[in-house]
DNA sequence: GATCGTTTTTTACAAATGTAGAAAAAGGTC
DNA sequence: GACCTTTTTCTACATTTGTAAAAAACGATC
């Protein structure tokens, strides 16, 4: 259904910030947790093109807009992560999780986290 | 050391055709086995561009000229790795992995695999 | 050594992305 | 209702990416 592309870098962060909110929000809220120091109307931009590529709804309320996800966080990270395995790994799960560990990416409390997600999984 | 950025789709392909060769490659090697039908000068496009991003090395053998990678894969994919994790999960190993499985993309073997990783690791 | 096929180099161009100024619109304030 | 501030909309522009034609260079061949 939904086959949302790839965000770039700027809009993906944007997303981040509009998912985290949990409510809608403006465009001012959007700069202030933004973790780059963009412009005011960078920001806009962006928010822009998200509702052009159908990741954001806005409502205009006063002379304000307040933006809505469309898409929900987790649909997008499963289609982004299965993408960036196969793309980047070929597939393999191993591949991907030998590398962050090679990386120095995973952190003792990411292996405890990771170990009571699969026993509650597998049981 | 080498803060090598990420690669865009084509030209990641490109070096994963060159890296899986083992060898020195030309650029009908890299065309013949490109996974997309590429034209001969867009192969030789995305081959200069790795030359001036330092991922290859070219050198003139006779009229043609031969493809040596510059940067390691698995440098390549640690780097891509964390960095994907940081940016799409903020960090989050388990996120990923959660997301990995809701998308479907994690095979049984997969997961025991993983199981097996873990235990090997944390003893 | 003129011609031809192959490979490379040069040049081009549209779309996407990051960035943001200029102009306009919309509320608040005197 | 004229003016200022905030927010938005419109416009712009450099860079990167995907794609490839045009032109040049080079080795084989007649």
């Amino acid at each position: 259904m939904t086959e949302k592309k790839r965000l770039p870098d700027a809009e993906l962060e944007v997303m981040q910030i509009v998912w985290r909110a949990g409510q809608p929000v403006t465009s001012g809220y959007v700069q202030e947790h933004a973790s780059q120091s963009w412009k005011t109307t960078s920001v806009l931009t962006f928010l822009s093109r998200l509702c052009e590529k159908g990741f954001l709804s806005r409502e205009k309320c006063g002379k304000q807009n307040f933006y809505t996800p469309l898409i929900q966080e987790e649909s997008y990270l499963r289609q982004e992560s299965a993408s960036f395995l196969q793309r980047v790994h070929r597939g393999s799960f191993k591949n991907l999780v030998a590398s962050l560990a090679d990386a120095g990416a995973l952190k003792p409390d990411d292996i405890a986290e990771l170990r009571a997600f699969l026993d509650e999984k597998e049981g």
